[in-house]
Formats: structure tokens, sequence, C-alpha cells
DNA sequence: CTATGTGCAAACCGTTTGCACACAT
DNA sequence: ATGTGTGCAAACGGTTTGCACATAG
């Protein structure tokens, strides 16, 4: 919050709490998901779109693709570097379950010496069947809405 | 396409037709790419999505998300199983290298052991600045337009 | 001949943009 | 007071759907 106020725009009502929602989320969460938990009444969906664009700009949060064409977002690792971390997530019902583990890096350097790519990064997630659903197989819901994610 | 007439639908000129252009593309390729190889006369880009559904239910093709949201699809790897492979994608040009090697399979076992989850897959893909685009930092492109893909 | 596939137009849904009004600084 | 932020409505782009016509079997 700090962060907004020296280095860009105003710090408002809107702002301030579209930030506090993703906190109280916990989990990556769509705009949608994030407009309802603030209440339309409190702050339109495009605020939303926009306060989390300036966010990802400033690198107070940070956007997760899942691959449903949906896009989540997240408070941003506040470690300087480092902390990357990947999703585990159920291709019934969207639960996701954080990794703090990242293995890659040295890939990405034989990528970037074979292939001479600069700036390599990479986008790695998992997908699977969370316990709860494989017990309630009997009635699968349709896949990949944005259920408990 | 055999595989086609065997297992479902009937063999049209269109399906025969947008999977010949998977085929020619080489590289993951969007629905719209697909449309234009195969011309506006030939084959309706509706026509398009509707046999890219089909044929990736069948398992002939297969979606490869990149993030920017639009589908890819390139035609599946045709071993019974393994093969699976990913992507070293240019974050300027859209420019792919296929990667031939995965190296998660323990993990997603540890993943599957540790959280419970089951038929545990995953999605990665590579991001860098390709040899082209490094030379022409000059005049940078626009990011995540469809470009060389 | 009949069921399945196709083209066209329109619906849909997430996201972005234009514009007049509101508010933080 | 002034420039930035907001809400609303409308545009946009990819994808899906409804329906009448066409065609593979």
């Amino acid at each position: 919050m700090d962060r907004l106020r020296r280095e860009a725009g105003r710090v408002t009502r809107s702002r301030r709490v579209v930030l506090e929602a993703l906190g109280r989320l916990q989990r990556p969460s769509t705009p949608k998901q994030i407009a309802e938990a603030v209440g339309s009444e409190t702050c339109d969906l495009v605020t939303v779109y926009r306060s989390l664009k300036l966010f990802e700009r400033l690198g107070l949060v940070q956007r997760i693709e899942l691959g449903d064409g949906l896009a989540r977002f997240e408070i941003a690792d506040d470690d300087v570097h480092g902390h990357h971390h990947h999703h585990l997530v159920c291709r019934e019902c969207n639960r996701i379950v954080r990794l703090e583990m990242c293995i890659l890096a040295d890939v990405e350097r034989t990528l970037a010496r074979r292939h001479g790519y600069a700036e390599i990064g990479h986008r790695l997630e998992f997908f699977g069947i969370c316990p709860d659903c494989q017990k309630a197989e009997a009635q699968p819901r349709k896949r990949g809405k944005p259920g408990k994610d």
C-alpha cells in the first residue's frame, strides 16, 4: 500500500479493498471472484481489472494461468527473489495446492545454452484429482469451472 | 483418419483438410491460423473449432496453452505413451522450439503421495527471448501476438 | 434415405476502452 | 483546483450455439 503511494497512482478505497480481498482469499482468484468477494456496490468489476493490472505492473500481485482461459491473481511472493512456486490443481473442482519447490533453474540454464534463448523462465502447473473429488466420483462435476480455487 | 472412420463420425472433406493443415503447419497453431492455412472457401472457422474438438476427444490432436488466452493445437504424439514433450516459447515473437525431454515423472509421484491427488499430470512451458529477437531488440514487437508460432 | 456435418448469424463470456463524473492529493 | 480514478455502457476477440441446408454412409 505504501508501495502504491510511493511508486504510482493514488491510494483509493477501491484499490485498498481489492488488495485486502486478495489477501483474504488466500488462493489464486479470478477477477470475477475478487469482485464478488468485494461486493459490486463497493467496487465495479472494471475497476478490479484496472487495479489488478496496476498491481501486476508494480509487482504486488502475480498472474497465474491454469490453461482454462481465466486469469487468476495472487499476492506476489514478498521475498526479493526466489520463492518462485507452482500449483497442483484438481482437474474436477480446481482446488489448488501451493507447491513451494522449484527445481528447474538448471534446466533453464541448459536451454539457454542449447537454443540461444535469453531471459528464460517457465510456467509449470500440475493437475490431478484431489482427494475429495476422488471420493465424490459418483457425481462428477463439470470440469474447468472456477470451483474451489 | 482411419481412426476417425472407426471410432466416430464421418470422414468429410473439412476434417481431412483440417488434419492435413495441422500436419503441414508443423507447430502448435491457433484455430484461426488453421482456418487461414485452409482457406475460408474450403472450410469455415466454426468447422475448424468443431473438428479440433472432435480430434481432441479422439486423442488425434492435443491442446497447448501458452497463457495468452489463445488455444493452440498440434498433432498428438503417436507413441502409445511417453514422448510427452514441452515447448520453449519466445516472449517477443512466440517462436516455438519443441523440447523432447520430460523429467517430471518422479515429481508427480511425490505429489501424489504427499497430497493424495490422483491422475497427476502437468503443464510446463518455458519462455525466453529467441536469438532473432535478441538481435532485433531495436524494434521490439508487441508481445503476445500470434507471431511465428 | 437419414443421420451427421456444415455455414452463417448471433449469442456468449472474459476483458478492454471511451467518456462523463467523482475524488485524492 | 487539477489530474487521476471510477462507473457505466459499449466494443472487442475468441469460442460456442441454433438452425436450416448439404452430404457421407
